[in-house]
DNA sequence: ACCTGTGGATCAAACGATTGACCAGGTCGC
DNA sequence: GCGACCTGGTCAATCGTTTGATCCACAGGT
């Protein structure tokens, strides 16, 4: 690989002639042929500045860490892509990791802020994660966002606006004229299951109606999770004629379940989830879902992390924009 | 952070022998005592080796790149997984790209490898990829490994046993007494596709069956392709009773476009789709599959890139164990 | 007494990019 | 005609780690 000294040899200038032109540095006083010079030097030699050289000596990676708990839910695959694209936006690029490894290799966050292999980290916590694992991770100041969580006294976080995703979802359901309406949702601890579970209770309280504590579950969000958590609903003395699920993948595991319990959805049974995913349109029937905007939530992670390295000052951000859409499939419908 | 220098200066040594004994140096003669000052003295200060500093002098990042067409396909879940844990028994940390934005940000595997930021990369192509764009990647003996495709005069690749997988499939169809079997698969220009597409042939030719042309259909891997397929090939005029989709996002949108075609699955369409995952288990019908060995492909892919970057010589693998394993769900039974 | 060997540690030169300090020559003001 | 200032550059230190070369003290062999 072409070094800047190769390009200034070539270009028969200094190296930090070389640096200052590539990087268009403010201080560069070039003139306009010495410029041209470096510049052809460097396309012929195929320069690309090294790495690690520039990160040494600056103490910045232009890399930002994106820790997942799965890389591959099909849920994330938009707020993924919105990262992407806002990264690339800032000349930045983005290391993914799984969160995973936080139990298994030990503290992939440390590691990619200690040996400054990325300047900050945003990371979406899974649902296994003890609060007390979590202090370690902040110390002071450190540039991390959290994605989907708060934590007390750490500032830096991004969250979607999960009350108003339930009220829709729970609304739609009012409006087909549904009354009994259960709600399955994720493991009590976590903090989008509490807002999204808050947001049900009081769309549900607003319209009048009382929720049968047997026609709530608190389960967590993975599809065999909501599977039981639909048998257990449905298990009710009077179960309940319509379902919102908190999470599209809990959701899809609760249809499948309904589907051998001999239930038939939507004549038997209404369900709508909460996210939307390529997974939702190709069940059987086809899911009602309230698409969050995650593609904005990773967009607007990047930005607040981005804002933080250069102003030094995090911020606590609600993704409220583009609000949470409903999307009508084949999952609801009146009550007989 | 703490550098080299600080644990030196704490435990009184020289920065040289902190380096040797921290990174367990063969040639490090250090007394018993000295190391463990130096070992105590890392400790308290939380030492961590820098990255840029280390890759910057030895030039390399024990990183390997991994580059995916789309990072959040539910395919790609144990391959990834399989990587991870190879790469971590091995020292090194992977490093995801989305190989999407070879077109629009240019060229990622270029500036993964030119910037130093890998040692080498791992990727698997998407099937919009020109083979022109291709050749620029490969420049000589560059640590590229390609996954599931290859390409003439680049030594570096791992793929699945695609025959096998596509035989095991249309076995089990003609095990259940299906005559009239067809075939939805991927791209004619794919590599797998061909494979599968192969596979396929070869097992009916030994059955003694002919594969009616208009019960084939190549029209890609995604959701929406298999659907197009689904209609094409049962509008023929004696369509087939089994079908076997060669990947399974392409099935579960065939599996939901019959069904919108009124067709029972399996009562008047058999269907068996190579690869597994667990959205195939929540489809209605469940999928009967043919799950590939995902994780190993991971693992093996892995393990070729570090054998090639420390002996200097690419392999080109086959992953044949465990064989590709039927998993009967219930959208398979014998032909009425 | 003198050379040799060796255990135990330090010195110093890289690696590639960045950047404040510096310098040579020319122009301008007075 | 001389200092001030600008233009267009170069010098050299620095980031943190690695590693071949070197050095010192002391033991053993002759």
């Amino acid at each position: 690989m072409a070094t800047l000294g190769d390009v200034a040899a070539r270009a028969g200038v200094s190296v930090s002639a070389v640096s200052r032109v590539l990087s268009n540095h403010p201080s560069a006083r070039v003139s306009p042929g010495t410029r041209e010079r470096i510049v052809v030097a460097a396309r012929e030699l195929d320069y690309r500045p090294n790495f690690a050289g520039r990160a040494l000596k600056s103490a910045r990676t232009n890399v930002i860490g994106l820790v997942m708990p799965d890389l591959t839910n099909a849920l994330f695959t938009d707020l993924i892509d919105g990262a992407e694209d806002e990264v690339r936006d800032h000349g930045y690029m983005l290391l993914l990791g799984r969160s995973d490894a936080v139990r298994a290799g030990g503290d992939v966050i440390g590691r990619l802020i200690g040996e400054g292999r990325v300047d900050g980290v945003m990371v979406q916590l899974g649902d296994a994660v003890k609060p007390a694992a979590l202090r370690t991770l902040f110390t002071a100041g450190s540039p991390v966002t959290m994605i989907n969580a708060r934590q007390d006294g750490h500032v830096g976080s991004v969250v979607l606006d999960d009350a108003v995703g339930a009220r829709v979802a729970t609304q739609h359901l009012l409006d087909l004229g549904h009354q009994r309406i259960g709600a399955i949702t994720g493991l009590p601890a976590t903090f989008t299951a509490q807002r999204r579970l808050q947001g049900f209770r009081a769309t549900m309280r607003a319209a009048g109606l009382r929720v049968d504590p047997a026609h709530v579950s608190k389960l967590g969000y993975l599809p065999h999770q909501g599977r039981a958590a639909m048998r257990r609903i449905m298990g009710a003395p009077t179960p309940p004629t319509a379902v919102m699920v908190a999470n599209v993948n809990a959701a899809i595991g609760a249809l499948a379940e309904a589907r051998a319990m001999g239930l038939r959805v939507p004549d038997d049974l209404s369900m709508v989830s909460v996210h939307d995913s390529w997974t939702a349109e190709n069940t059987w029937p086809p899911l009602t879902t309230v698409k969050m905007p995650f593609y904005e939530l990773g967009r607007t992670a990047v930005r607040g992390m981005i804002q933080r390295l250069q102003e030094g000052s995090g911020v606590d951000a609600v993704v409220t924009e583009p609000p949470p859409r409903l999307i009508v499939r084949e999952s609801t419908r009146r009550p007989r």
